[in-house]
RNA sequence: GGUGGAGUGGCCGAGAGGCGAGGCAACGGCCUGCAAAGCCGUGUACACGGGUUCGAAUCCCGUCUCCACCUCCA
């Protein structure tokens, strides 16, 4: 039993090896915070998260460092038509997505690094590959510092793809390049930038090109060579093209597996900022709870493109209250639902492990979990208290592994934000305890008339009742 | 032109030679005063045309359609 991930730089499936057994070092691309984030940055990072935790849960020590592109051309743009500092509207941006990234339960990383705080790390990196051959400052004096693609004869294995058979970018300056392909590792300052947005180096003042800072921040925390880089399929090409072309020819490794994730769509197109199709975090979150957006994104395969649809995301939040409400019911009956989500010794089941170790099926995962739900909802109308524990314990596992438990910490109290405090909830709970109570003296002179009344004005009010064995329970309708 | 991906039942969405993933919806039943929840049962789908095989959604050949990357992009 192995884990085995798909790695696109090979284009196939292949057990996963960690560099230093024990430890894993992985790089996920973060965000170029020019504006608010979408669902679909969200569904990376919740990909690469359910894979951090996966991780962990086979016991591996994770260092996951996630970066934040916080100087580039859209950042810098974007800010002067909005006319504020670049740096202001980074930081804001940025903010969004954390916030963004909290609400879905991603896990803050080991490290988040920003690339304006590893400059002289680039100027560095930059340095070697100039030494070596392998770049050199524009001729035109505009200061730009490019790589030399023509003196790096892998370049392009990521993406397997010939340099001969690749486009010429159309729209690229070609300014003091000695082949159209090369890229930017360092741009020279221009007037029409804002002084703070260069720094000092030995090819004059600049700033950072695009590619460069993964490289550089990859190196800072992971080393030279390192387990896993993600990112979003369009990155393959040419920002980890880039990445890995720049950093072995400094003489690194870099990363050994790559993983990329798929699509959200919408009406079959790729949600991009470009084509305007977005849908933002933030408005989403104002009415769908963001365990149930979470549940959407991983009821998918990473690598799949996923239709969205408000269908889709209601079908989610049906599936997940099925599980959810299993859990909730395993509790009041047990008392506790204490579980270990680890793969060995843990009360993760071989078919969930088999599913996650299968490059991170979670649909399949998750069909395990409703698989347990269904047998632990027998074993509680049975009265078969062990075998409620066991399987409460194991759907409470395998959700925590992909960030899912419901009586975790970070998704109890139903509806978070939108969920009433504690002081409300008390007080509600004597309201409607005494309604409760007008309604059981009415169903015992079988007055169903005036019992369904109640029900039915306590419902009108948002709160909804139901009876179980153990006597009527009442939630609000939000958190169902 | 180069590289890669997709087309599955009413819907979402897995799987990748043989035992009908799972969820949602629907229908029938159990339970219930009713409802809700839950449980049991009901669906024989894999773009199209050939082929290989005892057996194909899964392999091979061909065709069609769609998407993505090669330019900023999760």
């Amino acid at each position: 039993m192995s884990l085995r991930l798909y790695d696109t730089s090979r284009g196939e499936v292949r057990d996963f090896e960690p560099l230093h057994p024990g430890r894993a070092g992985v790089y996920v691309c973060g965000a170029t915070p020019q504006g608010a984030p979408h669902l679909g940055h969200v569904r990376a990072q919740v990909a690469f998260d359910v894979l951090r935790r996966w991780l962990e849960a086979r016991g591996l020590a994770v260092t996951y460092v996630r970066n934040v592109t916080d100087i580039d051309d859209k950042i810098l743009t974007k800010a002067a038509e909005a006319g504020v500092e670049w740096w202001a509207h980074a930081y804001r941006f940025e903010r969004e997505f954390t916030a963004a990234y909290d609400a879905l339960g991603i896990l803050p990383a080991t490290v988040e690094p920003r690339a304006t705080g590893h400059v002289p790390e680039m100027v560095e990196l930059v340095r070697r590959l100039v030494e070596a051959g392998h770049a050199y400052a524009a001729e035109d004096g505009s200061g730009d510092v490019y790589f030399d693609v023509r003196s790096w004869p892998s370049y392009g294995e990521l993406t397997r793809q010939r340099l001969d058979d690749m486009e010429a970018a159309t729209d690229a300056d070609p300014r003091g390049k000695r082949d159209p392909r090369d890229f930017a590792l360092w741009k020279g300052a221009k007037p029409s930038e804002p002084a703070s947005a260069s720094w000092p180096t030995p090819w004059g003042r600049g700033r950072p090109g695009w590619h460069l800072e993964c490289s550089a921040m990859a190196g800072r925390y992971l080393g030279a060579e390192f387990d896993i880089h993600g990112g979003g399929l369009d990155l393959r090409f040419p920002h980890h093209e880039n990445e890995q072309a720049q950093s072995r020819a400094a003489g690194d490794g870099f990363a050994r597996y790559w993983l990329h994730n798929g699509w959200l769509t919408m009406a079959g197109e790729k949600m991009s900022k470009s084509l305007g199709n977005v849908l933002g975090v933030p408005r989403l979150l104002e009415h769908h709870r963001g365990v149930v957006l979470r549940y959407y994104l991983v009821s998918g395969h990473y690598r799949s493109h996923l239709e969205w649809s408000e269908k889709s995301l209601e079908e989610a939040a049906a599936a997940f209250s099925r599980l959810e409400g299993f859990l909730r019911r395993a509790l009041e009956r047990l008392g506790d639902v204490e579980v270990s989500a680890v793969v060995e010794g843990g009360d993760l089941g071989e078919d969930f492990v088999a599913a996650m170790d299968d490059d991170l099926a979670t649909p399949a995962a998750l069909a395990v979990l409703h698989d347990d739900a269904r047998a632990g909802n027998a074993a509680l109308a049975a009265g078969d208290d062990a075998a409620l524990r066991s399987r409460a314990a194991r759907v409470r596992a395998g959700l925590a592994v992909l960030g899912l438990d419901p009586l975790s910490a970070q998704w109890a109290g139903g509806a978070g934000a939108r969920g009433a405090s504690e002081g409300l909830r008390a007080a509600l709970d004597v309201l409607v305890v005494g309604r409760l109570e007008e309604r059981a003296r009415a169903r015992a002179e079988r007055d169903f008339a005036a019992a369904d009344a109640i029900r039915d004005g306590l419902k009108a009010a948002g709160i909804v009742i139901e009876d179980t064995g153990a006597g009527p329970k009442w939630s609000l309708e939000d958190e169902q």
